[in-house]
Order: C-alpha cells, then sequence, then structure tokens
DNA sequence: TGAAAGTATTACCATTTGGTAAACAAAAGC
DNA sequence: GCTTTTGTTTACCAAATGGTAATACTTTCA
C-alpha cells in the first residue's frame, strides 16, 4: 500500500517502539516487561528494538522520557485567567485528564505512576523524574505566587501550597489506580477546594465571586 | 551449637523467609527480586521457600501480609488524649515512624509503597490492600469524629478530611521514595497543620490552647 | 546502474530463572 | 528400636529471556 508517509520513514520506527512499550507496560507492568512483549505490540520484529536502542534499559530511559514530554505537553495553560480559576484548571487537568478528553489518560497515569515508584530503584530515572516533578509543582506555585501577588490571596508560601495540591493530586491518582478508588480524583478536587484554595482565599478577598463549588 | 532455641523450631522459617524476602526485596526491589536473592538472605537453601511456600506468587501475596500486619501492628494508640493532641500523634507516627525509632522505618516502607503501587496489576493484592487502607484512614477518620463529636472541630464531613490527612501522608512518603525528598514528611506535617487542623479548628475553638506549631 | 548506508528479518544462543525430584536429617509416634 | 512424618539439602532441568550474527531488503546518491 502507499508507502509514501507511513512505515518508510525510518524516524517513525522509534515512536512506534515507544507506543509499542506503552501499550506493553500498560497490559503487563513494569516487572512483568518481556522484550518480547514489546515486539508483539508492533508490525515489526522485536529485534528492530535493539537496533534502535541499546538494550533494555536504555529502552526503558527514553520511554520515561518521552512519556514525561507527554505528560507536559498535555498541559494547557492560559495566563490571563483570574488565579482561582487558573489554579482550578490546572488541579483539574491534573486529576481528570486533558479537556479533550484523550483516550488513554489513565493508561497512560497508570504507566507513569509505575514508574514513579520504580524511581526509588534507580538513580537515573529518580533524577529524570526530579527535574520533570519540579516544573509541574512550579507550574502549580507560579499560579499561587500570582494570586498573592495580585493580593487574591492571603499572604502564604506559595511552594508549600503549590507542593500540597501536587501531593493531593499525586495521592489521588495513586489511589485510583491502586485502590480502584475511582471517586478519588473527585475527593480531592472538593477537599483541594474545602481545604486549600478556601484557607487561600481566607482574608484576601470575599468569596462567592465566580462560583465557588463546582 | 545451641540447638535449643534456634534453627530447630521450624515455625521460625516461615518468618525467617519472610524477613528475608524483605530485605531481597529492599535490595532488589520488586521488578528485579529473584527467588535467588531471597534465598541468599538466609542461613538456608532456597528450596526451603518452596517447601513452605507455593511458588513465588503465594510467597509475595504471604509477604504483603505480612509486612501490613507489621505496617497496622506498629501504630500506637491513646484514645484518651484530646482529639487534636491525637491527631497529631497518628500523623506523626505515619511520617516520622513509631516512636522508638525503628531502624529499618523507610526501607519497609520503600517495600510497602512499591507493593502497594504493583497491586494496580494484581487484583489479589489490590484487595489486600484495600483492607488494609480502609482501616489506616478510619483510624484517622475516628480521631476527627471524635473531635467534631467533643465540638473540639467545625462540623465537616469527617470521611473527606480523614481521607486527606491519609493521602497527604501517603504522597509525602513516595515523594520521599521516588524522589528523594527527604524534607517531604516534614514539609507535609506542616502544610497539614496549616491547612486542615487550622481548618477543623476554624469555629469549634479557639486555637493556641496547647502549642499549635512544632 | 550499482555501490554504500541504513533498516528490518531470520536464525540462533548463553544465561538466567522458577521450579522439581531424589537423597538426607531429624523429630515424633508407636 | 523402627517407622513415619516433617523439614532441609544437593543435584538437576525445561522454559524463558535478553541479546547477537548473519542475511535480506530498501533507499540514497554518485
Amino acid at each position: 500500500m502507499s508507502k509514501s508517509e507511513e512505515g518508510s520513514v525510518p524516524a517513525d520506527t522509534r515512536e512506534d517502539i515507544m507506543e509499542a512499550t506503552f501499550r506493553a507496560l500498560s497490559e503487563h507492568g513494569y516487572s512483568d516487561l518481556r522484550m518480547r512483549d514489546i515486539g508483539e505490540e508492533m508490525e515489526m520484529t522485536r529485534q528492530v528494538i535493539h537496533y534502535h536502542y541499546d538494550g533494555k534499559q536504555d529502552l526503558m530511559s527514553s520511554f520515561l522520557e518521552y512519556i514525561i514530554d507527554q505528560y507536559e505537553g498535555s498541559v494547557e495553560v492560559d495566563g490571563d485567567a483570574p488565579p482561582r480559576k487558573e489554579l482550578e484548571v490546572r488541579v483539574h487537568q491534573c486529576l481528570f485528564g486533558p479537556g479533550f478528553e484523550e483516550f488513554s489518560h489513565w493508561d497512560r497515569m497508570k504507566v507513569y505512576h509505575e514508574l514513579f515508584t520504580h524511581a526509588q530503584n534507580d538513580a537515573e530515572h529518580r533524577a529524570i523524574f526530579n527535574e520533570h516533578y519540579d516544573r509541574i509543582r512550579g507550574s502549580i506555585t507560579e499560579v499561587i505566587e500570582d494570586g498573592i501577588d495580585r493580593g487574591v490571596f492571603r499572604d502564604t508560601d506559595p511552594e508549600r501550597a503549590g507542593q500540597l495540591i501536587t501531593d493531593i493530586i499525586h495521592a489521588a491518582r495513586g489511589r485510583k489506580l491502586s485502590l480502584g478508588h475511582d471517586d478519588a480524583p473527585d475527593q480531592a478536587w472538593r477537599s483541594i477546594d474545602e481545604f486549600v484554595v478556601d484557607s487561600l482565599l481566607a482574608d484576601g478577598v470575599e468569596p462567592g465571586a465566580d462560583g465557588s463549588d463546582a
């Protein structure tokens, strides 16, 4: 068939491998992942992987960067929105996925969390995750900082508040994935609203201006 | 040598295997755990494991229950303390280990968290974790409920507050373990105080009665 | 056209891995 | 004491696994 765009350009192969790795990881889990499983998710034979990547370790490191890039690329920002609204949008994206309801959001989260936990046994993965985590938390912290500067939020340590929100999000996702608590993101959403956002608004501005409970 | 107490009583063997499994898991991580690794952590040969457990899967399930029992057994309660103090004690234990500074607390946490995450690929482990998690969260929720009943905490949903605290604790531990953020428990401690406890005390009772920031 | 470079397939393998079978030791029952 | 049961060791293995070498196909470009 038409080989004009698909299959012939070898640059695609690496992406194919990454997606195959994602699928295999998603089905078998990290601890039971065999190179063969990845091969079976591809059109091509599993040995091509060895041509493009230098063994399983190298593959996994590349994949980690791949899935992290995807995660960060899916975050949409709107710097002009009022801080409270902007914060809500960010948190919502983290808890429920990008707005355009990507089909595989929770599959990706599952893989992401498994790699995250595995980082405790792998210094290289830990380093990659640390850079990524700083960006994610920083992105939320910035919104809070902005809110404080504008006088919408009370004067508190934005790092701590940002870290707290990031932690709550992370825990809720882990709970949904590991324990099957499908309502965890929803609960986290409400808790962030009741305990964190409310507290941030405490003596900044009077609440009820733009719809608080949703 | 004296075989009066050690080695001859076979009931100990299963415990030896459990502790060897813990050590092996702690060193190699779940994904790289081989039966051989466990054997090398024991006095006896690795084949005894097959006599006492029905294969790797059975071993891991038993170990999961073992480490969960240990976790729950290490929690010390004092039903008579005032709710706020009692809550602090519980949270402190979860974040910094039992008071008597158990040597291997974080090693155990590391293994615990890895198994927790792995539960997303194993229905049996998920079920075991769910029962355990309910007890842990329930234990914190009870304290909050008690505080509300006594009028110390404001009237809010104790389930939500208990879940939130549990989530924050869990995330902080994961962050310390996976990212190496050694200050995560400390940050979580402060955040729980600033955002959750303060909020719970909001219109329940005037603060400053028994030393709030520690 | 045809050599060179790049990419994918087939065939193959050394090691590793979980697990078993038979021999051996030590209690326990009678 | 002798047999039976329980627990441990030694010797062994079939299957699985990550990886390689040689081969074939395909594109590039001189």
